[in-house]
DNA sequence: TATGTAACTTGCAAAGTACAAGTGACTATG
DNA sequence: CATAGTCACTTGTACTTTGCAAGTTACATA
């Protein structure tokens, strides 16, 4: 999907999004996740060659920044951007919706991790 | 994907609106749209066999109801129900973030069509 | 030396998508 | 009356994406 499909929002976002796991990495990102591990982590079991593909593809859209957090090896931290932060409100509509018509979900809580001091 | 991926109220909601199609059927049915060939009319130029499985999906989804407009032969029109009546913001906060980031983008104008009569 | 960890990559089968063409039941036109 | 057109799909086939398991690289720890 590499053309144009139409001039609409909604269309131009969804060739972003639109599938079943790029929102979820950014609702890990939103809930304060950084390091591929941590996403990897979370209930829906995302398998790692997509997870390594949707974060190149948030990065290459302008959605994500990805830098290092260690070298020898180099180890990664990603976070969002501010066009990336934009999409709380597309989230929190979601989980509205899906708290009313899903009974029995629950919104996860903020992860509030200890991230090791980065050396640039 | 049958089973259930988890409780989140997101990872739900995607379950039913996370593709490429979906959201953009919903979107032609929020702006007024009932009828098969309307959906195909829409510039994003969708296939004719996923938008009969979308349909069906929606309506399995309890978002969509059919009725038949005509018999011999039974044409149907598709409608939203409050469920998906229920997704406007999500569709809304989707078009407040593409326009700002897709320069450019343009909302489509709501159809007014003159529909025929429904016979029961 | 052996095991473990983090962040990926690779291989392959299964599922989903795109495009073209076909179908059935009519309606309109020459 | 025969032909062409419309509508709502369905079918067939090729191509792409996804899911799962296993492998890789570069260390750290026991």
């Amino acid at each position: 999907m590499s053309f144009k499909r139409s001039c609409c929002p909604i269309t131009n976002a969804l060739d972003i999004l639109g599938d079943k796991w790029t929102l979820l990495v950014i609702r890990d990102l939103v809930l304060g996740k950084r390091r591929y591990q941590e996403f990897l982590s979370s209930p829906e079991n995302i398998a790692s060659n997509i997870l390594a593909n949707r974060l190149k593809q948030l990065e290459a859209s302008g959605l994500v920044t990805r830098h290092a957090y260690q070298h020898n090896p180099a180890r990664y931290e990603y976070v969002l951007t501010k066009k990336g932060k934009g999409l709380r409100p597309v989230l929190d509509t979601l989980i509205v919706w899906g708290q009313k018509h899903f009974p029995g979900t629950v919104v996860f809580p903020r992860v509030n991790q200890r991230y090791g001091s980065v050396k640039p």
